[in-house]
DNA sequence: GACCAGGCACATC
DNA sequence: GATGTGCATGGT
């Protein structure tokens, strides 16, 4: 079978079994954007407790971080663990955002999805992932994430080798799809949500593999 | 108590 | 370029 309509199948049955995921959590694209630096290898209810933290302290918003003292946004983002690094990164995607959209990250939505892709990776704290998410997810741009779900499932499906690179991997939705932004957002959500609910890191089979092995078949 | 969770930067070879 | 290590909390 073409590695399209592979795809096309594994699609339609983790959407089959699972329905809409409506994805990503989050309010405004801020918020979003956020949340993509707080979940760096990071369980999401932690995540959660962080953002309600800094809505709380009215801190959700990119001035209030670029002002904040880096020890009390510490102690606001303390549940999602590293919360050190994640208080820098989070000042860093302040300050880029002061210089390159007027603080407003919408603004970023004009801008060509690959150029401002390599802008934000010149980001210390955010690599591939969170950067694909900001624009996937925050400005709704064609880009697909690409995450260690991703890859443990693709592998299993043998779509793709196991020493592939995050690059090829993610070429491998890319070509083989059409480059829509609520796409790229359902099936990575999709590939998330089965790997949470089913697809455990140590046990090789998962019931949505079963699935699309059937559809293969 | 071990293991895991929607990574990333940096050091070292 | 590959490989190893620190970062840290909270749930199972």
């Amino acid at each position: 079978m073409k590695t399209v309509t592979r795809l096309q199948r594994l699609y339609e049955a983790m959407l089959e079994a699972l329905g809409p995921s409506h994805w990503w959590p989050g309010d405004t694209p801020f918020e979003i954007a956020v949340g993509a630096i707080l979940t760096q290898n990071t369980n999401w209810k932690n995540v959660e407790s962080a953002i309600q933290n800094l809505k709380q302290d009215n801190a959700l918003d990119p001035a209030a971080i670029l002002d904040m003292p880096p020890d009390h946004l510490g102690e606001l983002i303390r549940p999602s663990g590293y919360f050190r690094m994640k208080a820098n990164k989070l000042k860093n995607l302040a300050i880029f955002l002061r210089d390159e959209a007027d603080m407003v990250i919408e603004n970023l939505r004009d801008r060509d999805p690959q150029e401002l892709r390599a802008k934000i990776l010149t980001i210390n704290g955010v690599g591939p992932e969170t950067a694909d998410s900001i624009l996937n997810y925050a400005l709704e741009m064609p880009v697909f994430v690409v995450d260690t779900y991703t890859g443990r499932i693709m592998q299993r499906h043998g779509l793709i080798s196991e020493d592939c690179s995050y690059h090829e991997l993610q070429n491998l939705f890319t070509d083989n799809l059409e480059p829509d932004p609520a796409l790229f957002n359902e099936f990575h959500a999709l590939i998330v949500r089965t790997a949470k609910d089913w697809c455990k890191k140590t046990s090789p089979r998962c019931e949505s593999c079963h699935l699309a092995y059937d559809l293969e078949n």
